[in-house]
DNA sequence: TTATTATCGATATAATACTATCGATATAAC
DNA sequence: GTTATATCGATAGTATTATATCGATAATAA
């Protein structure tokens, strides 16, 4: 084994939301407990794949019964931090910026948006959803001041490198780019990519199987 | 070979984006070959992989030379199929669905929304950049008359599987969803989920490698 | 012309994620 | 009390993806 083992599975915590929203709906209808089977026929996942899941978070459930809905949902939700509250900023306040800003999601998750910024001077110094837009100069100054370790990239391609380099001198570890850019970013600032388009021509790609690519047919 | 053979790699179509914007930037500066090897150290991929990404998609290089980056813009685009159009429809116009609606990425690469519906009457009837928003129940005639294959998702979970079964009442054959919940659908309609939180939640654990998971102690 | 070097393209290995199989266990039916 | 059955948890096998190695090629420099 080598010293850089991995930490996680991506795979497995993008199915946990899936297996949180099943069980939340469950309980609300008095159930309590549910078995790894049902789970997996709901979610249209093998129930290897689920059970798996289930052990790989620690949650443990009884032969014929099942497991404990209260205590799974317990277990995912510790799983994915959704209890520790962590601030973000974000660059990038056009239709996709001012959207992130908006949505509501973030919060049930123990995400907030503290602040934006955006070059355009029309843009900074409006307010976005009680989120103050601020110019991109302050960038720097907000992140160092109130420590935040996030930010989100939602410039477009050309500027997302500037923005990078801005927000890992205003302390940034991680960021969130939905930019196609490739980011530069030094030892210790983690990048990760968000292209929505790549999402939908995947989803594309998967409905139409049988697909001419190149000179050989490939078919599902 | 099983008779399901994958058709096509999803990291594959994750990264073509960020070597295409790139190389449109690169284009801009003049730049007319480029080597797999600057397109891997820029990206932060290894080469190896961009070397194999590209002759999957069936572009040539030449030893020493590279490949032109005319041609390999053009195999990348041909690819990822932006040149075609596709027209969605969108449930679920709040905070989420609006920001998509409003959202110019899509245009460049081939899609369009050309309607929104959502079950508020505030908000059905209303125009969200100049797409009109209907009141749910004129989903599927919609749909079914101008033959649209892809529906989007951004109603709150609890609603999420009945608006999934309209859609597929009105004959939609991809769902991207961005609800956690996880849909039924009959074979042959395909369900993409897209959980923002899990991306967020993933770039977090990437960014604390050490961790305490459980009992057991994982290091990266 | 010849040697050197960068890079492609093919092949081989390793890591990861998914799928299948099977015994153990606890409930329920008889 | 005994048997049947559903489900967990562990182990094994397969498929996919990522990484490494190496010869072939073409441009550059000596």
């Amino acid at each position: 084994m080598t010293p850089t083992t991995r930490k996680f599975s991506a795979p497995l915590i993008r199915r946990l939301p899936e297996y949180h929203a099943f069980c939340e709906s469950i309980q609300a209808d008095g159930i309590t407990t549910i078995s790894s089977t049902v789970i997996a026929s709901h979610c249209n996942i093998d129930s290897i794949v689920v059970r798996k899941d289930l052990e790989a978070i620690g949650a443990t459930g009884r032969p014929k019964i099942g497991f404990n809905v209260d205590d799974l949902l317990k277990s995912i939700h510790e799983y994915m931090g959704w209890g520790n509250m962590d601030e973000l900023i974000i660059a990038g306040c056009g239709s996709l910026g001012s959207a992130l800003i908006c949505y509501n999601g973030f919060a049930k998750r123990g995400f907030k948006i503290i602040a934006g910024f955006d070059i355009d001077p029309q843009i900074a110094g409006s307010t976005i959803n009680d989120v103050s837009i601020l110019p991109m100069n302050k960038l720097v100054n907000i992140a160092r001041r109130l420590h935040i370790e996030i930010g989100i990239i939602a410039v477009p391609a050309a500027a997302a490198q500037d923005v990078a380099d801005t927000m890992v001198q205003g302390g940034i570890r991680g960021i969130w780019n939905f930019s196609p850019a490739a980011l530069k970013a030094p030892p210790g600032v983690i990048v990760q990519q968000e292209d929505l388009i790549a999402s939908l021509v995947i989803l594309q790609k998967s409905m139409n199987p049988i697909k001419k690519i190149n000179h050989q047919t490939e078919v599902i």
